[in-house]
This record gives C-alpha cells, structure tokens and sequence, in this order.
DNA sequence: TTTATTAGTTAAGCGGCCTGAACTATATCC
DNA sequence: GGATATAGTTCAGGCCGCTTAACTAATAAA
C-alpha cells in the first residue's frame, strides 16, 4: 500500500505545474488563431466525436443553444467545420471538423506535447520509458472512465 | 533508445485526452467562481510566485496594464488577493494572494487532482507507483525549465 | 389532421473585458 | 533642480459572446 499522503501531495504538484503551463499555452493559442475558448472548447469537441449537433454542443459548454448556434456558424464560416443536415431527422444538423479545422486543433494539442517531449529530453532512457508507461496507463483510464 | 515515434505518440494521446478534460473543468471552475479567464490565470500565477507588479501581471497575460490593473482591481474588491505598496519603489504596487484567493485556487487545482486520482483507483499498487515515479520526474523537470 | 414538441436560427440588448489616451505620483538621469 | 522615464490608475469607447424572445421547419403525439 502507497503512503496516501505522497500520492496526493504527488498528484497536486503536478497539476499545478501542468495547469499553469496550460492556461499560458491556451492563451497564446487563442491569440495566435483569434478563436474565442467556446470556439476551441467546441473544436476539441468535435476532436473527440463527431457529427454532434448543435443543441449537444450548447449543453456540453453549458450555454444556450442560441449561443451555441451562433458559435458554431462562426466556425463554419471560418472553414474549420462543416454542418450538415441530418438525413434521418431533418431539423438537425451533423457538425464535424474539416481537414483545415482538425489540422488547426491538432496542431494546439502539439504545443502540449513537444512541450512534455522537451522537458523529458534530458532524462535516461529508462526515465523516458516509464514514464511513456505511466502515460499510457493514465490514458487508458482516463479513457475508461469519461464518457 | 526509445522508438520516436511511440514516444510522440503517446505524448500526443495524453495530451488530448488531458487538454479536454481541462477545459471542461476550467469552464466549471469559471463558472462556479464567476471569474474570467485572466483573473483566474492571475491567481494562478500568484499561487506559483507572489510579489509581482501590476505590469508583471499584464504582460504575463499579454494584455496592457490598463486592463490588468482593472482585473487586479475586480480581484482586490472580491478579497481574492492583497495589494500592497512596494516600500522600495512607491510607484510600484506588490500583489499576493489572500488567504481567501489561495483557498479558492488551490480548490481548483484539487478538482484536477481528485480527477487524476479517481482514475487510478483501479490500478495495482505497482503501476500507481509507477505513476508517481513519472509525475514527480515530469514535475521536476518541468519546474527545471521553467523560469 | 390537428396539436404539441423538438432542432435550429435570427435579432435586439446587455455586460464584461480590452484598448488607447490622459493623468498622478514616484524614481532616475543629466 | 529640471527633464525624462516608469508604475499604476481612470475614463470613454468598442468588440464580442451571451441571453431572451420570436421565429421557421420538421417530427411526434392525439
């Protein structure tokens, strides 16, 4: 059994790290391509799944649908996603990135990574090998539990 | 030597499964608190180093002094943070969480936490240490290289 | 088929955050 | 000591994203 006490304390220090680093970055990213956080937040979104409609995208970045509407036409009329209507029910409309809107959001997601790439460049092998473990587990839970 | 491209790609992995979940999270936090995002990115930055000036503050969020010297001041009304006069340059202002402002982010930071935590609930013993070896490597060594 | 519900859009208005400019006060340079 | 620079504040104005409300169109229910 883990002392608790260190897993925590552990767990802590890092996220703050992590999220500093992370606000810094986010905002250097909605300067660089002028999108709003709901905009990026409905990008990530259609990342992770696509061909959601509108109303599922107003709820998840807890706005109303008029809002989200209005979000979502502004990324349309950018070219970094596509809306279609529903074929099975035509009120609806399926949103999906486009090539240029996954290349954009991608390309966010990379800042991150060569970052956590460049802090491990100094360690041992062994040290980057472990930790590529730990990630993996860490995603495959996180995974796992998100839905 | 580790295989490159497995290294990057499980960094890339992370990152996205990580990246979603903050904003989801930090929308939250927004949103309970009633702060923006700048003020919440000034509390952060106060968390990881007081004692900075008003333009410090400004120039960290890349906005101009004008504008972080109206959201230090929102904060200094909501009792988040203290700002005091620097007694080596009278012109200058020192700025430093409350007791208050330290509660509130730190909370936020524990949500975070408390999430990393749940979801390696169901791991073995071996692989939780496993974990804390590689965030307390990644933690230092991202404290190495940032300034 | 008539009625009610659901998905989405549009328009008007509001509030918040940012900028530029003008200002105060302190510190530094010659 | 006088000119210049620096730290911060205040104010007026603008932009952007959100909300409410009214609307269209399509589906489900009666």
């Amino acid at each position: 059994m883990l002392p608790t006490i260190v897993f925590t304390d552990v767990i802590r220090e890092w996220s703050e790290v992590f999220m500093q680093r992370s606000m810094h970055d986010f905002r250097k990213f909605m300067e660089e391509t002028g999108l709003s956080f709901s905009q990026i937040n409905i990008l990530m979104r259609l990342l992770h799944r696509g061909n959601t409609g509108v109303s599922e995208v107003g709820s998840q970045l807890g706005v109303t649908n008029a809002a989200a509407s209005q979000a979502v036409d502004r990324l349309v009329q950018l070219g970094l996603i596509e809306r279609t209507e529903d074929p099975e029910d035509r009120r609806a409309k399926k949103l999906a990135l486009t090539p240029k809107g996954r290349t954009l959001i991608e390309k966010g997601i990379e800042v991150r990574s060569r970052w956590v790439e460049g802090i491990t460049d100094a360690l041992t092998p062994e040290q980057q090998g472990m930790i590529i473990s730990a990630l993996t587990l860490l995603t495959t839970a996180a995974r796992a539990t998100r839905e």
